[in-house]
DNA sequence: CTATATCCGACTAATCTAATCGGAGATGAT
DNA sequence: ATCATCTCCGATTAGATTAGTCGGATATAG
């Protein structure tokens, strides 16, 4: 219910964590075992955002993946629609499936899809840089707690 | 992924219902009839609802539902609330389970909380008036283009 | 040529959501 | 008073979606 599947959470922590190593590939091993997260899947994860050209890749031996653009170009919609393809929130908003089931007299709707508007909008607005930045702010919570005494 | 249940359209479905009848209570059968909805699952999500004091109940022949508050008072965030629990973009910010299953080394928890706040906001702000209206306004769209020739 | 990568489709497992079932407790109408 | 028509509620089954695994192909630095 209106939660990220744990793609999207895979892949922005592995985005975050190459938006921090913008001086070298790091391969899916390295990154899956920095979050503990399961190899294989991350893999193709990794590989869709490559396909779609968020990532470069290289092959063999001292490869792996690198941000293709600054993280501030990257908007987390975008990841979204990568990896699970445009969200809805309702079924027949959906690109693939046009129909409400045999709800003809739906009278919510039009509504329904300003909302929906509203949430891709949102989504669109929030860039990668945003999800990345937050350990400088975290940082500033803490050092003060350190300098106190 | 980031869809509301289909409880949550069959109360918009009902409560839009209701709110076009506010001078007598409607049944669940009266109302599963007409979106065609199964009427056992349909009863359990009225039942939330008049519990939490959206709807009033009477039971026995020419009993029924009621609204309780004005289409304006009723946000799609409580009902949303009422229904499936607060939701969460990602599992960790769950009221019930408070830990990232292994993931201590999360660096996107706190921007990602700022994004669920934004959409909890957004579905606060959200009246079930809004969710109920759009029949007029569709036909605005709809009566020019009959006009037309 | 070999070890280490990406790449990709098909499959299984686990979880979550939707729907059904059975039965208890009100209440208005006859 | 009893019957038909409601609300009410927990337990269970069925279905859909998501998560994770497996096997094998292709690329490339050393």
């Amino acid at each position: 219910m209106l939660s990220l599947s744990k793609k999207i959470d895979y892949a922005l922590l592995a985005l975050s964590y190459l938006a921090h190593k913008p001086y070298r590939a790091a391969n899916t091993k390295e990154i899956a075992e920095e979050y503990a997260l399961p190899v294989e899947l991350l893999a193709k994860i990794l590989q869709k955002l490559a396909k779609a050209e968020i990532l470069v890749s290289t092959s063999g031996p001292t490869g792996g993946y690198r941000l293709l653009l600054a993280p501030e170009k990257i908007s987390v919609g975008a990841i979204v629609d990568i990896i699970e393809g445009r969200p809805a929130l309702v079924q027949c908003m959906r690109s693939d499936s046009h129909s409400c089931d045999q709800i003809q007299k739906c009278t919510i709707r039009t509504p329904l899809m300003r909302v929906n508007a509203r949430m891709l909008d949102m989504l669109d607005e929030i860039s990668l840089a945003e999800i990345c930045k937050d350990e400088t702010e975290s940082h500033l919570v803490t050092i003060p707690l350190l300098v106190r005494s």
